[in-house]
DNA sequence: CTAAATAGAACTTATTTAGTACTATAAAGG
DNA sequence: CCTTTATAGTACTAAATAAGTTCTATTTAG
């Protein structure tokens, strides 16, 4: 089955949560109440968006995390790429050079790359905000 | 990383090589010398093709397998499927109703079946033959 | 100086995927 | 009608990956 991660599933989850009111700071623990995710992976997930430049943070006493832009300027595809790495299918696409095992003899190299720019674009083009404000249907205008 | 298993890709190299010969029975273990991929896994792959309606077997001596279909009529989402089950980027999608932790509390219930849509389509659209005469060209002109 | 928070890395466990082995069935040919 | 060569199907094992946990360091308000 193609999927993302559970970590990138619960990260849209949070960055849903924080996109509820995008000025307050809140803290891991916090998130981790009002989702219901255990406590240490919300932390690792925020650590992991922050360093992305999708979250800012404040540390120390009064400290928390909340969204660097607004949801309608987060590409779904930055949440993905961030918590699960490049988006290709498969190993020996574009660039990706390492652990092909037939690479000598593959007859297909390279072949992937379009159906990976395609998946690419798609989620690139959908923000947090219209993945949150009504799923299906805006997503099917651009099909 | 979003990524297709190493059998739907091991997949997609073994119809490669049958399509080369549309006509011919080949034998797994003649596939498995020319792919150079190894044998127990050519045969499982075979035979789950086969059972998925793509390929057709023959059993018994001078038996084999060949195309069920010629390659422009088989939708590279039909390998993905036969091999890796649905496409579906998260577990709470469409139809797909176990092992959601969190589904009571879930703010995003079916906000994913947008784009779990449009890259099936887009898989769908694509077939073999495409994926196989000219690699990148075909499929960026439909994107 | 203390308490409450994030930062970062290392480690362990769980889950999933890939690979292997074994048994059954079918067909061709002497 | 028996042997050989092939697929069909299932169950098991091992390896790779992902998830989760823990620990230490750093920052800041009071």
């Amino acid at each position: 089955m193609i999927k993302i991660s559970r970590m990138a599933d619960y990260g849209v989850l949070i960055l849903a949560e924080l996109a509820r009111e995008p000025e307050a700071l809140r803290t891991a623990s916090g998130l981790s109440d009002t989702t219901g995710l255990p406590e240490p992976t919300v932390a690792k997930i925020l650590k992991t968006l922050t360093g992305a430049g999708i979250l800012r943070s404040a540390r120390g006493v009064n400290g928390g995390y909340l969204l660097q832009k607004t949801a309608d300027q987060i590409p779904v595809a930055a949440i993905i790429t961030a918590l699960d790495g490049p988006i290709c299918l498969t190993a020996c696409a574009d660039g990706v050079e390492d652990s092909c095992a037939v690479r000598e003899t593959c007859s297909l190299k390279g072949r992937w790359n379009g159906v990976n720019a395609l998946i690419k674009s798609a989620l690139e083009a959908m923000t947090l905000a219209e993945l949150l404000e009504s799923g299906t249907e805006k997503v099917q205008k651009k099909a």
